[in-house]
DNA sequence: CAGAATCGTGCGAATTTTCGCAACTAGCCA
DNA sequence: TGGCTAGTTGCGAAAATTCGCACGATTCTG
């Protein structure tokens, strides 16, 4: 499993013109291991159990660049701490209630409009991967 | 000058139904003299102008109090810090270019189509004052 | 292949942001 | 008035994130 996960990223890294460097390949692997909404934190342990010395400034680096070149999405989900996971194939997003803190997917196709015509207007491509939109849910309002 | 942004940070934190103490106060109007895109610190260090015992983390708490009640709004930019600024009597967004930095302003109605279709389709009232959304200018690509 | 330039990393320090706590305040109600 | 309650703040520490530097590795160029 482990094994599959540094190979994906491996490929992944060199698909995107990345040097694929044992630090990169260990974030990188971490974060397709978790598929979730992980920390730097979380993704710096779990990196450390591939190579030991990776170091914290490393990952934050990495988790920059890996967003840079959107094979992972940044989000800031409320809790003071930011969150890293995978592009899905599906983008998604999500909208999260200041009330009760309730999280509601929203799916791609709204955000596609706004997308669509930022380019139209703008000629500006949009990295809009992963937003988290904060507001009411209808029960708290 | 000073008193007049005291006297309008004062009335704004009354009709919003939070108590106008003079943490408060000064934070807010430090906001309202700088109305730009300000840091923490730059609100910090203008408010203790006004009050010098003024606390770092009470700056953070106020903002974050002031942001949910949507007196202020506040965007990541890019760089390593958070930048605060007064809700725009008219909202605006902006469109960062990830190649050259270079910043293009975004009228809210393309967002507000967004913010419309998320209230019908979930019935929740999104809180989208100002959108930092990244991406690559015509330029750039 | 040598040398130069660039890139990536670990390390430690600095900066930014959050948190827990104890003291203080303001409003409320009997 | 007197005390209950919730809200607010300063303080210091912890946590999260960024930065500068020096070294080693990789790529580039001729």
């Amino acid at each position: 499993m482990q094994r599959a996960a540094e190979r994906i990223a491996n490929d992944e890294l060199k698909r995107s013109g990345l040097r694929a460097t044992a630090p990169r390949v260990a974030v990188l692997a971490a974060l397709i291991q978790q598929d979730g909404h992980s920390s730097a934190d979380d993704v710096l342990c779990l990196a450390q159990e591939r190579l030991r010395e990776l170091n914290r400034s490393t990952v934050y680096r990495t988790l920059e660049r890996l967003r840079d070149h959107r094979i992972v999405s940044e989000t800031d989900l409320g809790d003071g701490v930011r969150r890293f996971e995978m592009v899905a194939a599906v983008p998604h997003h999500h909208l999260i209630c200041t009330g009760c803190g309730a999280m509601i997917e929203l799916s791609d196709s709204a955000v596609d409009a706004l997308r669509r015509e930022i380019e139209a207007e703008h000629g500006f491509r949009s990295d809009i991967d992963h937003l988290a939109i904060f507001g009411r849910c209808p029960h708290c309002r």
